[in-house]
DNA sequence: ACCTGAACACCGTTCAAGT
DNA sequence: ACCTGAACACCGTTCAAGT
């Protein structure tokens, strides 16, 4: 803490080696890592830095900072800094837990979809990222999930297909609006957009007095009562 | 065509003003520019660019170099990229006209939500920005709509809140989605994915056998059938 | 096998200066 | 008022070289 240098080994000015011998480094040479990079380590450190700097402000060389590395080094265990959001994309995912495969139709759904959505608002940054092909194995493990409850439930043909499709927009939708309003970290932007339509109530009459701007009900309690609604369209009672 | 000089000045080397007067060009000094910058142009332009080179790919060098300035001046009519984006993306929405505001609610709210989908869709690029704050006037204008659809049907307080995000959420995520697939024009890539559920049938069972990986149905007619299905739900016969 | 260092070819943006 | 030119402080990524 008193010690404000850099712990990585200070580079000697001029030095390539040619430094007298009784003057080098003695000792049992230092190990060269605490700990070895590993994809699994990138991918957390990572989400770390997406949660605190933010969605766009992610850099190979930031991250690598915090892993005590090159940028460089990044590249031996990931191809691309888009591989890289990617894979931590589908590692949130990954922390929604999968039902049981023999659950109720209902209460599976229920229970993946909410927190589907609870894992990506933890990462508001996530939701941003949705538009990129979502093949990882923890996505796919959770669609499995959510058409085999479908099937279960009496689905299939067209009726299975466009009910997963509404089913993903519905939370991808849901998300991707909740997280924006949640990055808007702006403390006064709710009040400045409040104001902007009121201002403008010629041109809004219905926003500007349904209660639209006045944020009357959560979020989740939003999410779940249409949740709920969808449920009892898609699932022949 | 035969002449692949660049049409700008050419900067004489080591030039300064300091040319011999006679050695100067003479004659009416060629005009500042064809066509004056503008926010519009500079909008158009972006819109074409994306269209051309794709969401990210997109520089404000590039940018200028289509519009014939240089990129400096772009931030003389807009203060950063992001604003850019943002004007672009309200642009794009502005393509889907607004029905009249004495539609019947059912008829008025599918075409504003297939408008809107199709416009987004038309423009790959653009669901990928929906992780912005969307509080551009043409998207202000189609939300206004939605709503008064709504209460026209007879909706209010927590249900209208409810079916408006609903309603949102279904085109957002339904357009993401559909965009991502064709934005991904690497021609063999859904034969990779299809081919990469179907190796690990044993994980994905369901996706693996219910049509999901098959495309057996287009977006567009899903969407469609979707749509309807969640009108029903929210519009009290 | 895994990491460093130097380098390449870019970025967005600022700012003084020109017209 | 509107645009250019030069410059700043970055980027992602490649590649030879070290250990």
């Amino acid at each position: 803490m008193s010690d404000e240098q850099p712990r990585t080994r200070t580079k000697q000015a001029g030095a390539g080696g040619s430094e007298v011998l009784w003057l080098r480094d003695t000792g049992p040479r230092p190990p060269r890592r605490n700990t070895p990079l590993t994809l699994e380590r990138i991918i957390t450190a990572a989400i770390a830095e997406l949660d605190a700097a933010g969605a766009e402000r992610l850099t190979m060389r930031k991250l690598a900072e915090r892993l005590e590395v090159t940028s460089t080094a990044l590249y031996w265990h990931v191809a691309t800094k888009e591989d890289l959001l990617d894979l931590a994309l589908d590692h949130v995912v990954g922390e929604v837990p999968v039902p049981a495969p023999d659950s109720q139709p209902r209460a599976g759904l229920r229970t993946v979809l909410t927190g589907w959505r609870a894992a990506m608002l933890a990462h508001p940054w996530s939701p941003g990222l949705l538009g990129r092909p979502m093949l990882g194995p923890n996505v796919l493990a959770r669609t499995e999930f959510i058409q085999a409850m479908l099937v279960r439930a009496g689905l299939s043909g067209v009726d299975l297909a466009a009910a997963t499709r509404t089913l993903a927009g519905f939370v991808i939708g849901a998300s991707m609006a909740d997280a924006t309003w949640r990055r808007l970290d702006d403390p006064g932007a709710i009040a400045k957009v409040r104001a902007h339509i009121l201002d403008a109530a010629e041109l809004y009459p219905t926003l500007s007095t349904s209660g639209f701007v006045d944020a009357a009900w959560s979020d989740d309690d939003l999410f779940v009562l249409g949740l709920e609604r969808v449920l009892d369209l898609l699932l022949p009672a």
